[in-house]
RNA sequence: GCCCGGGUGGCGAAAUUGGUAGACGCAAGGGACUUAAAAUCCCUCGGGGGAAACUCCGUACCGGUUCGAUUCCGGUCCCGGGCACCA
């Protein structure tokens, strides 16, 4: 089949044959094989919002270019999709729009569902899964019962920021300058019970395990790895006159000779009993009661402190020093007390200025070039003790041995590795949530829901105010039997961290349909992910209590494998005007309205052009244009092309300009493998094909138009070439568009099922090259010689440019530095 | 505050392992076609000097290593992500 006559580009048609191909053959549907290689090439899941918006388009679109590209490498390929259903938009929208979150999540789930069906991404539908339905959540509340019998959860008292005019939990988003984002109350902390996960039991080889994933970006394994933030030092005690020792953790025992005073964490039971007397200190930790529960804002703040009036005894020198009440000592972390070395740290050196506490040196410098000045600020470099008694004179290393020995024999301390890492605290006092599966009993304490009660089902036909979780109000929820001893129990009305959910999709994806378990078999055939693709800030938590779940899961031999994700994209964010795409900044770009005007493949196009894919990208209207164009330029090229009559191009004499086609159209194939592959830059992939049909159309431009049949038919073949490799390339990021254009030049099999083509090497010898010629570093000239000459002669040739002498004139040539294939540098003094 | 990134023409970017800075595209200017518009095609396009050949400067800023630095090292500034209850 042929034509000669040129067509108009109509993307809606076009999207909408391939779309309707691709579904009645079912193209995407994953089975297990296993004669086939698999992969596996998951985005992360959204969230529900209402519609897509360009963040989640580009974030698909790097996964479905992949998989496609996967599948023409011959592999086995599941690319899924699901909701991550849960969390506190749909409360907020409740609110809003006085309709059940159940309700508004599920017509958001339509609408966003049909959108990425327009956009042609390449997903098994048939595993599609929502978080907040119960065939989901019923295998996280099994799973956890089966930490809780494991002893991995545990329940404990922890800090949350308390609304106490809407009297509510708040999230820390929902904290705004210390203030209810509703009430505009100030917010206070409040102890409450709530659920913990030891992810502490596994932090070592959560770190160690990061050594593992040569897949991963760097920066994310560093984030992971200062997040963990394991570190050696020694723990010991102080005692304390009249009350219980003080247990303080150190890194820098070196510095322990210096210690001027120690502090304790508002919430400290030293602080609290200081309070009851103390009327100042009392006001003291009231005010430090209205901070909000995040680290940024307790590092941020102006550090404050109280004396106590407590006096800790020194381990070593028995001297008493002040221990104070200071805000910057986090209650969560460690014992909630510090020692505190002035001298040698700089948060405490300016503590100790402020509240006139002493400053005493008692390490050195070890060269007289590294700068000390304790009058200006604290020596935190590690350096030579002195003022120590007998551990003057000792580096680093040695004083750590020698002061850990004399605590341990003292019995007042020992080394201790610590790690930075708190528990994960899963228990939410929100609706909108899978319940968590306890039931608390009078008599037998909490009890996990037996199996056979599983899933606890959340009420959904809710009406939902300001005033907290609907469950909470609902006795026919809560009232309850204990399932040990059968007496009037409650059952818990928190609901798990959103988190939980995102854990673990990645696997039940494999198993999605399966009725009478969390995962059977199929887990091992497709896990670990391949290619995970999401947003960088996800780095840290997402990626961490995933990673934490898939070793959990293992250990319960749910599966096989250690980790998760073999292979990590992390995304760059989508901007316009320079700023984040946002509701509130008025600058979002519909993705409905674009496919309307230009077609998916449009769309598809220029996102996947204009940045590489962990970068951020800069939204411009008239670079969709531009895709636009290159795409209609191309239909133009490929439909006017007549593909009858094709030759055979093995052992035939090219011409230059058919040698050079034929170069290019190679010299392209193989660096776009390597761009989609390697690389994962699909800008730079698809500059190359760009190029690669300028070549094509400049080829024909140039053919001159007296030729003989044989030398027309030698010409249009090794355009075809070409034009199938620009199709078959650009078909992962253009699949409708190649699905059509494909069939036009002849083909009857449909391009999703052709595999990825093959470089012809020989298509890629040149007997020419090209060098530089450069004087002291700077282009000077530019030299044609063939690919087999040798150094001698380049050197000779190189010497003798023009331009070289005139800039070599009265020097001295004192080196020739030749770089194979690239340069000739000629260095002259 | 701490941890991790980023900064290159008018704009998005490229330069893959230290080797020709600005590929590819957008915008702009000039021209062709057209009654006109749209569409399309051709040319120019980092800054200074020069008729041109060519040359000097230039990758946030300051300094260093090297025959050679956008790339490596030290320091500074600015922007972004995360900081455990946004997802």
């Amino acid at each position: 089949m042929s034509t000669t006559s040129e067509t108009r580009y109509q993307p809606q048609e076009v999207e909408a044959q391939a779309q309707q191909y691709w579904d009645s053959k079912q193209s995407f549907k994953a089975v297990e094989d296993s004669s086939k290689e698999k992969f596996y090439c998951l985005a992360m899941f959204p969230y529900p919002s209402g519609h897509l918006h360009m963040g989640h388009v580009r974030n698909y679109l790097i996964g479905d270019v992949i998989a496609r590209f996967q599948r023409m490498q011959g592999k086995n390929v599941l690319q899924p999709m699901g909701w991550d259903a849960f969390g506190l938009p749909a409360e907020n929208a409740a609110m809003q729009r006085k309709t059940a979150p159940a309700k508004w999540t599920w017509s958001n789930i339509d609408y966003m569902r049909s959108q990425l069906k327009q956009l042609g991404y390449a997903y098994d539908w048939s595993r599609e899964l929502a978080t907040c339905h119960p065939d989901y959540y019923r295998w996280e509340q099994w799973f956890f019962t089966r930490l809780f019998e494991k002893g991995l959860v545990y329940k404990k008292e922890a800090e949350v920021n308390w609304d106490p005019v809407d009297q509510t939990v708040l999230a820390n988003e929902q904290v705004v300058d210390g203030r209810g984002w509703r009430s505009g109350a100030l917010v206070e902390r409040r102890k409450i019970p709530q659920w913990f996960i030891r992810i502490t039991a596994y932090a070592q080889e959560l770190l160690d395990d990061l050594d593992k994933l040569d897949g991963w970006p760097e920066e994310v394994r560093i984030m992971q790895a200062n997040w963990i933030g394991r570190s050696e030092g020694i723990e010991l005690t102080f005692d304390v006159e009249g009350r219980d020792q003080l247990s303080v953790y150190t890194t820098r025992p070196d510095t322990l000779m210096g210690v001027t005073y120690v502090a304790v964490a508002p919430q400290h039971p030293l602080a609290t009993e200081a309070a009851a007397s103390n009327p100042a200190i009392a006001e003291f930790v009231e005010q430090q009661s209205h901070i909000k529960v995040a680290e940024a804002d307790m590092a941020t703040m102006e550090k404050l402190g109280m004396d106590t009036g407590f006096k800790a005894v020194h381990p070593i020198t028995g001297d008493t020093v002040p221990i104070y009440v200071a805000n910057f000592v986090l209650m969560a972390y460690g014992s909630g007390a510090v020692m505190a070395v002035p001298g040698h740290d700089q948060r405490d050196y300016e503590f100790a200025k402020k509240y006139g506490i002493d400053i005493r040196q008692v390490v050195k410098p070890a060269s007289d070039d590294v700068a000390c000045d304790l009058t200006e600020k604290a020596f935190t470099e590690k350096g030579i003790l002195i003022n120590s008694g007998k551990f003057d004179g000792m580096d680093f290393d040695q004083a750590f041995d020698s002061i850990e020995s004399w605590l341990r024999e003292q019995g007042k301390g020992e080394k201790k590795v610590n790690f930075r890492l708190r528990d994960w605290g899963v228990s939410r006092q929100r609706y909108w949530g899978s319940p968590i599966p306890i039931i608390n009993c009078s008599d037998c304490g909490a009890v996990p829901v037996p199996e056979q009660d599983l899933p606890v089902i959340l009420p959904e036909d809710v009406s939902f105010t300001d005033s907290g979780s609907p469950i909470k109000k609902m006795p026919e929820f809560y009232q309850t039997t204990c399932p040990k001893c059968g007496a009037d129990a409650e059952r818990e009305t928190d609901t798990f961290d959103t988190f939980m959910e995102s854990s673990w999709y990645y696997a039940r994806f494999t198993s999605a349909d399966l009725k009478t378990g969390m995962l059977d078999q199929r887990a091992d055939y497709w896990l670990p992910v391949d290619q995970y693709i999401g947003g960088i800030e996800h780095a840290i938590l997402h990626l961490l209590y995933a990673r934490f779940f898939h070793k959990l899961m293992r250990d319960e031999g749910l599966i096989g494998s250690d980790e998760p994700f073999k292979r990590l994209l992390t995304q760059g964010m989508v901007l316009k005007d320079g700023t984040k795409m946002s509701k509130s900044k008025g600058n979002t770009v519909e993705p409905a309205v674009l496919i309307e005007q230009y077609g998916a493949d449009t769309v598809r196009l220029f996102t996947m052009f204009a940045a590489p894919p962990n970068q951020s990208l800069e939204w411009s209207d008239s670079g969709v244009e531009g895709s636009a164009r290159f795409l209609r330029k191309l239909w133009r090229t490929m439909t006017a092309h007549d593909s009858s009559g094709l030759v055979g191009l093995a052992g035939q004499a090219l011409s230059a300009e058919q040698k050079q086609l034929r170069f290019k159209t190679h010299n392209t194939l193989q660096k776009v493998t390597d761009d989609l592959g390697r690389r994962q830059t699909f800008n730079t992939a698809i500059a190359a094909i760009m190029e690669l049909v300028n070549a094509i159309n400049k080829f024909q431009d140039d053919t001159p138009g007296d030729l003989t049949p044989s030398q027309t038919a030698l010409n249009t073949s090794i355009v075809h070439e070409a034009l199938e490799v620009v199709l078959l390339t650009l078909s992962p990021i253009v699949p409708h568009f190649c699905h059509v254009l494909w069939l036009h030049l002849g083909h009857k099999e449909a391009i999703i099922e052709c595999p990825w083509p093959a470089v012809d090497e020989s298509a890629l010898v040149q007997d020419e090259m090209q060098l530089v010629i450069q004087v002291n570093g700077k282009l000077r000239g530019k030299l044609n010689v063939a690919r087999d000459t040798d150094q001698k002669t380049l050197e000779t040739l190189a010497l003798a440019d023009a331009n070289v002498q005139k800039f070599a004139e009265g020097k001295t040539v004192r080196k020739i530095i030749v770089v194979p294939g690239k340069l000739i540098n000629i260095v002259v003094s």
